[in-house]
DNA sequence: GTCTTAAACTAACGTTTGTTAGTTTATTAT
DNA sequence: ATAATAAACTAACAAACGTTAGTTTAAGAC
């Protein structure tokens, strides 16, 4: 699983190459183009095409889980809670922007590992869900359907790397303190 | 401009398959599959790939502006511009979830038309954002970054597709008044 | 100086890709 | 009946695809 420098790289330039144009539109030529050697040598480092978006994917997907794992058991109020989660996107986002993008809009290409993926996300969306929940039944969030309001926090959180890289004179701390602004009270006065 | 009617047919089931494996990852094979017949015989009704998600994106693209800009000239407050805004965005990702894959995901594998949408979409969010700073001027939204809310906003509005067919119970009405509560209020008590 | 190893190379493979050309078939209008 | 049209077909194309096999090159270890 732990990757060599020079697979690293390889995954790393991929990384950008499948934010831009998506996984199924780069080609291994694209890849070793961009690495500056032929595609054939991508393969003295990697299995095949498919390993590079896995370790993309798995690796965020798993940084996400042990992120919020972590704050589902601290003792906190619920929107304590949130924002830290709220903070945990915005850092991961902020690390991996380009990641971000194939975890978001190519994880359907994955085979062998799809369906660990997909019992990561359940697990993460249901985590999720509970802590907002609680905060329900706690009274400190609205008694709005709990659905909606995880669909809405994390469809902006989700979006984050997109939004970041055209923002990058605003710090992750700033950017995640406005963000629970907003995604918490709202924006009506 | 105007498709015949088979045509459509053939925008309708790409757009299906668009939306689960992405513009790059159907073929045209694939799509006649779906249609029951062969790939060639796609060439009898569209100029070629591109021109189906041309279509698909430019006409989406279009409805969205439409609807901003008659909203904008509204007289009305800056909150009930908001949540009509909302309202837009529920009905056009109800009516056609599979396109709104592809408006999102896709939209840089055009070629001839990558400008004009573009050119669409800054106009979209410019209109958007304007709208938000008339709320901040006229005291009814919060002094806080109108990017930040621009951004967390459309964020959630531009993921409904994701999750509208999987909450097929709730009608449109519903979905966008209590949309509009969260993103507006938001969910803190 | 030989051995080992990492990392590149050339050449080629079988498949799949979007697309074109020309033909057939069935339906409708005259 | 004949002509026109819509919509399918078969056959093939050149290019691009992911990948394999075998080889060369350069650096450090013994």
């Amino acid at each position: 699983m732990n990757p060599t420098p020079r697979k690293l790289e390889i995954i790393t330039i991929a990384s950008a190459l499948f934010k831009d144009r998506g996984f199924s539109a780069v080609t291994m030529r694209d890849i070793a183009k961009a690495m500056g050697i032929k595609a054939a040598s991508l393969y003295n480092h990697i299995k095949n095409k498919e390993e590079i978006l896995t370790f993309i994917i798995i690796s965020l997907a798993e940084e996400f889980i042990n992120g919020i794992d972590k704050i589902k058991e601290e003792n906190n109020t619920s929107i304590d809670k949130l924002k830290k989660i709220i903070a945990l996107h915005v850092d991961i986002a902020t690390k991996n922007t380009n990641g971000m993008a194939s975890l978001n809009n190519d994880w359907m290409h994955l085979n062998d590992q799809l369906d660990y993926y997909l019992s990561l996300r359940v697990n993460y969306e249901d985590t999720f869900r509970t802590i907002i929940n609680e905060g329900i039944k706690k009274n400190e969030i609205k008694s709005i359907n709990s659905d909606i309001m995880l669909f809405s926090i994390l469809s902006t959180l989700r979006s984050l790397y997109i939004w970041i890289p055209q923002k990058e004179d605003m710090n992750s701390n700033l950017l995640a303190t406005n963000l629970s602004e907003v995604l918490l009270k709202g924006i009506n006065k």
